[in-house]
DNA sequence: CTTGCCCACTCGTCTATACGAGTAAGCGTG
DNA sequence: CACGCTTACTCGTATAGACGAGTGGGCAAG
């Protein structure tokens, strides 16, 4: 409950038009961006600025509750308001998914964690046969039935990625595609050898606020988007044989893709 | 001040752990997602939602808060609370830099735009030297100094893009480039003509929340989060002769990518 | 010294109230 | 009919207070 140190933080404006509680949370704001506070810094809890504005709390937890919007800061109960620290992020690369990386036995998910130095994981393995969505349905080129594996990606304990593979049930169903474990080089190694071999890739991607069972498989802080890719790969005969479904945690991701100028 | 059909919202459960205010807002969310509510659809008001679940109205704004962080509603001073209306959203292809996208006298913005049947607008028009950011100069191979242009997209009235290209002024300087008009085909048809045939280009893209500027220039409601491309323009000689800096509202986009699979 | 409790501090939830300001419709006046 | 006022309804901002619950340090008992 120690008086803030003077100079830290302004005093408001009574005159202006904007709100005190926008005028508090520009300050704290920009104390952020000058580097007056740092990543993982406990900002000045409710009560302090409560004293230093001579404002109601509520106004403060007000102020508070913008720039958790805007995932520059995160609340701990019991603890205090912090700045959010940047966590590592993981680069996509538009090759990531060429043949050369197929060869080894591990997945690239895993080859590429290790070589950053960070612990990968891959949990909530579900593999079964269900219906096919109406979206997935069109990309697969009207099928019924899909094969779906479900899988979620951890980077040192924390959940980054939740993904979903549809493939149509003729080509998947009694395969090393339809067990946990699909073998070296993961399915896309299978579907080669199965005679598809791929052509090209399409990836859509969107971005938008999490839905609240994302805020939960992906444990995210408030303020933080979803990466929303879908991606279909192509055989040679141009035929669609696999969908994945990507939800990404955006503050942990950066892609990066080469186009040609063609 | 009509009571709500019954039957529209259901009740509280006192027993639940979870807060009053996250059931009211998972009631609203549900039925929305029901289709109970449509987009644009008005909500009931604050008023209504206190009479129907005898809360404060505090608990109910905070309910409401929640579902306008998730970009699901927004409200309208002196009007309601509606069902945020997804906008049109503009696809971006990865041919979209094609050279022969580029034969035509229009920027690939109006031809898209009208060929969809929106009203395109460019506007904010700004074109000057300006000394290099570190990242900027990065990319670009240590240059000190840059042309920029910078420029707003509209579509029907509504700014969903704001992008700013940062060229070498030993490419630009004194050519059409500096110019506020690159005349046709754009900045890249006259980098072409320049001896600087375009080989490929990187992007990177990254989804967080907006910054206040941000905000303000693209109009954004609260809960839409942006999509950030930095795009890096490669001649064939392998030097960087472009980088485009690139922030669009993630709520009017689905970028799209052909990956070969090499 | 270790264990366990208490307490101070933190944010979380909720109530009740007040006034301001934007919107739109109705109504009366000119 | 047209204009402007009133009024009711809407969300925006702010205050003051209460209790709950998580956290961590200090202190007292064993």
């Amino acid at each position: 409950m120690s008086p803030l140190p003077s100079g830290l933080l302004g005093d408001l404006d009574p005159t202006s038009d904007r709100a005190v509680f926008r005028q508090i949370a520009d300050q704290l704001r920009e104390a952020i961006d000058r580097g007056r506070f740092h990543e993982g810094d406990k900002l000045p809890s409710e009560a302090d600025l409560v004293d230093h504005y001579g404002v109601s709390r509520m106004t403060v937890r007000n102020s508070f509750s913008i720039l958790q919007g805007e995932g520059l800061v995160h609340a701990e109960h019991g603890k205090g308001v912090f700045v959010r620290p940047r966590p590592p992020v993981r680069r996509l690369a538009s090759d990531r998914f060429a043949r050369r990386h197929r060869e080894q036995g591990k997945s690239a998910f895993i080859v590429e964690a290790d070589a950053a130095g960070s612990h990968p994981q891959v949990d909530s393995l579900e593999v079964k046969e269900e219906k096919a969505s109406p979206d997935v349905s069109a990309r697969l080129g009207s099928v019924r039935r899909v094969l779906a594996r479900r899988r979620r990606y951890l980077l040192d304990g924390r959940p980054v990625e939740f993904a979903t593979s549809f493939l149509p049930l003729d080509i998947a169903r009694g395969t090393q595609i339809a067990e946990p474990n699909p073998g070296p080089g993961g399915i896309y190694a299978r579907l080669e050898e199965l005679g598809h071999r791929l052509d090209h890739f399409e990836e859509e991607i969107r971005a938008r606020m999490p839905s609240p069972a994302e805020v939960k498989t992906l444990r995210l802080a408030s303020g933080v988007p979803v990466i929303h890719l879908i991606r279909t790969a192509f055989d040679g005969e141009g035929r669609a044989v696999e969908v994945c479904d990507t939800v990404m945690a955006a503050d942990a991701y950066v892609l990066s893709y080469q186009l040609p100028a063609t």
